[in-house]
DNA sequence: ATAAATTAAATTGTGTACAATTTAATTTTA
DNA sequence: TAAAATTAAATTGTACACAATTTAATTTAT
């Protein structure tokens, strides 16, 4: 077999589905005017109301040289706030505004949103979601 | 179930593992002095020898917005040709130097090196491979 | 045959990604 | 406890990604 063509690839399809997913999210994050990285980020602040840039950054896998400029638009937007730890200065901790928080309901029609866009059955998205989790819990440290 | 937790999503984790397993190719690829998105060309023109900018982008799914300024880099490396048809001036067709040629047989390790790098079984991998081909195929329309 | 529509690349502008470095604050250690 | 090491963000620079527009060439439909 040849190692060298794109169809005997496994990171290829993943590179492309992922920007794949993205694309089919974009009509729907259009409408609450997030891009898919800033979704993320207000996801895992409704979650966990405040954390700091790093924790997120570990939640996402993503640095401070992404996320740093990323929570500066979402501040433009009214979306968080952005304010340095009293208890040390180093830590940048990102919140939710009450625009950011109320931003939850309407985004809570998103995931059916999204899912009726895939047009995969709800088995499908289960097993993909599983079988990618274990890949990337063994790939990614 | 709460659909905006990160935990119950399938696209955050296809997202962060294309990532993850950019990283892992990071290395690798600086040996031969290409990106990731770069390799997937000369990959693809390994196997053709001679493709449109729309050809690429096809295979790829990437359009020209993100090809052009890509096989810019890859001619100044002198790793392709890009030279207008002569039968329709439109067209700008990709092929390879004699550099780039030769830049397979070095190429010819990054497979095994990659696999080696990620620690999964060839059977793991396989899987991967197959699941997320049939998403793809499902969603890329 | 020629105006209208389509096509292929390139361009422009915005938004990630990430390596590498810098800055400032806090811990650790000699 | 003061210098050294570490840590958290921010900054700088390079490279995608992609929407939208532009440019030029080719088809098509009248």
């Amino acid at each position: 077999m040849d190692y060298l063509k794109l169809e005997n690839q496994a990171c290829f399809p993943i590179y492309a589905l992922s920007r794949v997913l993205t694309a089919h999210y974009k009509p729907i994050l259009d409408e609450v005017e997030l891009t898919y990285p800033q979704y993320l980020v207000m996801m895992v602040l409704w979650e966990h109301n405040q954390l700091s840039v790093k924790e997120i950054g570990e939640k996402l896998l993503l640095d401070s040289g992404t996320l740093t400029p990323l929570l500066k638009k979402l501040e433009a937007k009214k979306m968080i706030l952005r304010e340095r730890s009293k208890t040390d200065e180093r830590i940048v901790n990102v919140s939710l505004t009450n625009n950011g928080l109320q931003l939850k309901d309407k985004a809570s029609s998103i995931p059916e949103a999204f899912k009726c866009s895939l047009g995969l059955t709800t088995d499908e998205i289960t097993l993909l979601r599983k079988n990618i989790n274990t890949i990337l819990d063994k790939t990614k440290k």
